[in-house]
DNA sequence: GTCTATACCAAGATAGAC
DNA sequence: GTCTATCTTGGTATAGAC
């Protein structure tokens, strides 16, 4: 695999910007966190650009394994779905996190070309999953009222979103959950 | 009223804050924008801390005044609440600009306390209205539907924001209609 | 691959003249 | 109320030794 210094730097990074954004953390914060020099850093991230695409790539990839399991451990689309959200809970930490797209949204103007094309290519991802969990639900007959999966899955990708943020501003995982009620009541059995 | 240069201030303050986030403005920027010396504002507000309060306090009054007009010129739910979804969806500025709040959500920890008390009461006083106007819809008809007036607000604020995001990743103001294409549908005659 | 040392810049903030 | 000048801190990044 690739070295370990460079694998804890990416997980103190991403810790680092999905509690305090881009801006929010620095190359001092991750030195002193792994344990080496901030010069260091360079030689595994050339810039910070680097380190936040690098970033993206695997949120990316791991995000992509985790529909991919969510599909093979949940035949229903309410299942998958609700499994869905209760990964987006489980990333808030308590109220503390979020998602490494949402946190990086705000402070754009500061972000690569290079980024943002990473957080674009992430939320086609993810569009497309919900996408195939509303239409899956609305075949097998477990998510209620579906009537347009694509028009579904276009609110319900912002709606986890806007739910994280409103519970990271109350620091209260319990916003997120209210945010959601609508919609999970449409996935109880 | 309050000297020109103040509202000038704020005014280029908020502009740039909800561009870039609170992290992605400066003083320098500030006093470049307006004409004076960054040393200046400082006259103004002595913390970049006490120019963050002051905007999001004139933001609440704002939008409590905002909501308020709607109110008086519309009398059903679903105009109602289709007029505050205008005024997200003009906020966005072509898909660069973001509500206030949104735009503060991310970088929570370089964020003082008071800042976020006043997050905390501007979402609380948007979610009253937004209630107000499901129970209003609910009771003229004019928004299918609704069961639940409280667990619609709490949804429907996220997705407002959720989606402002969405919009700003993608710089298309069409991913906000996108995301809310299923609420207005509902509200539409 | 990691270190020390340093360059360079921008940030928020303060002092004191006008 | 605005200015110049300065302080202090902390950011990203580089050079070159080990």
């Amino acid at each position: 695999m690739a070295s370990d210094t460079k694998k804890n730097l990416l997980d103190s990074a991403e810790r680092a910007a999905r509690q305090r954004g881009y801006d929010g953390f620095s190359y001092a914060d991750l030195a002193a966190d792994v344990g080496i020099r901030k010069a260091s850093i360079h030689h595994h991230f050339a810039s910070k650009a680097d380190l936040a695409v690098a970033l993206m790539r695997r949120y990316y990839t791991d995000l992509e394994a985790a529909c991919a399991e969510i599909d093979s451990n949940h035949p229903t689309g309410a299942a998958r779905l609700n499994a869905l959200i209760a990964r987006y809970h489980e990333a808030l930490d308590g109220g503390q996190s979020l998602c490494l797209c949402v946190s990086f949204s705000t402070g754009t103007d500061n972000l690569s070309a290079a980024t943002i094309a990473e957080m674009t290519r992430f939320r086609t991802m993810m569009l497309g999953w919900i996408t195939r969990a509303f239409l899956q639900g609305q075949k097998d007959g477990t998510i209620r009222g579906v009537v347009d999966p694509t028009a579904e899955a276009r609110a319900a990708l912002p709606l986890l979103e806007g739910a994280q943020l409103a519970a990271r501003v109350a620091q209260d995982p319990q916003k997120f959950e209210a945010a959601l009620g609508l919609l999970t009541a449409r996935c109880a059995p």
